[in-house]
DNA sequence: GTGATAATGATAATGATTATCATTCTGACT
DNA sequence: AGTCAGAATGATAATCATTATCATTATCAC
């Protein structure tokens, strides 16, 4: 990424402007309610490039990619399979036995990627 | 799954006979080359039928889902970002913290895939 | 044997993402 | 100010894994 342009600008400042994790999509109709509508591909390549540049984070899913703001401490998440609602969670010791694992291993970590897949507290309540 | 029928027994034995985590086409590659050739969407149905029924694992890669056998003990991936190759790992301390995050915020856990990326040992001495 | 149910397989459809390509923008340099 | 090259944009086509459709076939209970 040469140049941090208004269109991706744009889309950094949606994505800045809450906690959610984003799709390509939501992000692309985020920006048309907010009368900057940008082409879906060019907000495919710009939450690429603003990955790359670490501007914000991403996590893979099953089905998609979401995006999040960079401005927060690292964290793993919660998915919940009924609801879809990503919870957040932060265990340094989990990361800790994770370059444990890749030491022994003699492999070079890069990268990680932790989801917990269940049922969240608002689901566990609702076939009463 | 009512019937383990032939074509998913074939499914079946082609991945207990190796201890490599296949895609669909590999499968289907594979069972073409048995004398066993089945269409490419019972290969998809079955897979996921014997992975419903627990007699294949499943892990969701970020652009297709593998499969592999069911009787080893549980583990998680280690993913060479270079070469692609997968090993794998156990960390049972791992496990128990997940247990905990998860009982932290009232979540009733179901599973979890944990997937460490970087560069294998193989790769690490390609570039001299 | 007959009927209900499930599975198969060829093919179409889906959905997220990437590629193409003509057009537009930007910044550096006259 | 004008020119040029490299990037970015956006409409659209293409890709690729997976799922849906649907007519046909297999299987099981009676
Ligand atoms: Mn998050
Ligand atoms: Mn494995
Ligand atoms: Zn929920
Ligand atoms: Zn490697």
């Amino acid at each position: 990424m040469q140049k941090l342009t208004a269109q991706r600008q744009a889309i950094l400042d949606v994505i800045n402007r809450s906690d959610k994790h984003w799709d390509a999509d939501e992000v692309a109709y985020a920006l048309k309610e907010n009368d900057t509508p940008i082409g879906i591909a060019t907000v495919y390549r710009g939450l690429a490039a603003l990955a790359e540049q670490g501007l914000i984070e991403s996590i893979q899913l099953a089905d998609k990619k979401r995006y999040e703001r960079a401005d927060k401490k690292h964290h793993d998440h919660l998915i919940c399979t009924d609801c879809g609602d990503i919870e957040e969670f932060c265990k340094p010791e989990i990361e800790k036995l994770q370059d444990l694992v890749a030491s022994e291993h003699d492999f070079t970590i890069q990268g990680h990627q932790l989801l917990l897949f269940g049922i969240c507290i608002r689901c566990k309540g609702k076939g009463i």
